[in-house]
DNA sequence: CCCCACATGTAATCCGTTACATGATTAT
DNA sequence: ATAATCATGTAACGGATTACATGTGGGG
């Protein structure tokens, strides 16, 4: 699975807190691996006793305490197995066309306001990703090293775009429909 | 807690038994929402003591029997409801993302025949799903009622579109970048 | 001193996954 | 008869989600 290795690669980058790590999970990493607070220290907990992180040496006292954390070798060695292995990608999930899909049995009435709502939503992802983009990516200079996070924000941006794109279409075609309830 | 609805959904689309309804998650309604068919069966069982569905009084015993369900009035209106119930967008979780940015710190070794690998894969996605549109949307006639079905094919056609797009441009920037191995 | 934000955790539950079990039907 | 396949389930496990619990430090 690949919460342990978003922590370790999040590690690598940068050692770290519980805390500071959740703050990193709604952003950054987060944008295309999530994690609550409590997966986070589960996972550490984990982590720590299998040998793939330490924590830092400066203060082990219990609660309240701030823990840092830092990569091992070993964690670093499984973090390059499990990036190098083959995967298949996940069948998609998607909520939205699943009440598309029952829309089109039990009527259409309610959805479309959500529409509008993920519209919108997507709209602000996507000039989010894009203002990064303005900030750490700037046309011209590219740092071969950076070639890398540039195209992992470009799938972001571009996913983004399919959704605003599509929405916007399911938007238009829904003011030609009538707004049907067959059921009621 | 969608699966109860994916399912409610598919059965007001036609009335079927556990396995007929785990063949159709493998395609249709699979395309956005799959299933084992161990879940279908427990989520059956679920639905039927809530009230939703109610087996059809054709064969009552116990292994072995086909067993049909069909929804009941209760079953449509939660679905109504559910439907046109807000929700939000549930953050993205993308494992090839996730490697991409582990790569760029633990080294890319051995991941670009995975992405060629997961190119091909939504290839044959996007095909097959613009078999389907040529096959049950013919351009010209769009009868209003197969609007929403269209609108919801598309979404996966333009979802395949956009991956095989980014893999492929992903694919030329590993082919003017060297393959890096920092760790080891 | 007390409250609140910070920081780390525990517990309960639900959902998805994998493996296994069992009855019924059909083909050989 | 028996093997393969169809059909319906049970059991065990693990990850994700939600709610709750506990300790620490700083500001009023």
């Amino acid at each position: 699975m690949s919460l342990p290795h978003a922590i370790l690669t999040a590690l690598l980058e940068k050692p770290s807190s519980g805390l500071e790590l959740t703050r990193r999970f709604d952003k950054s990493i987060g944008y295309f691996w999530s994690a609550t607070h409590q997966q986070i220290y589960r996972e550490l907990g984990k982590l720590e006793t299998e040998g793939y992180i330490r924590a830092l040496p400066s203060q082990q006292p219990t609660r309240g305490q701030k823990k840092r954390y830092e990569v091992l070798s070993a964690g670093r060695a499984e973090l390059a197995r499990w990036t190098a292995a083959s995967q298949d990608p996940k069948p998609l999930r998607d909520t939205l066309l699943l009440r598309l899909r029952a829309a089109a049995v039990v009527g259409t009435a309610g959805i479309e306001a959500d529409l509008r709502r993920h519209l919108d939503l997507h709209r602000r992802q996507l000039a989010e990703y894009e203002e990064i983009q303005e900030r750490d990516f700037p046309p011209g200079k590219d740092a071969p090293q950076d070639r890398l996070q540039h195209l992992i924000l470009r799938a972001g941006i571009d996913l983004e775009t399919f959704w605003t794109g599509w929405l916007t279409h399911a938007l238009e075609e829904f003011e030609r429909l009538p707004v049907t309830d067959p059921a009621t």
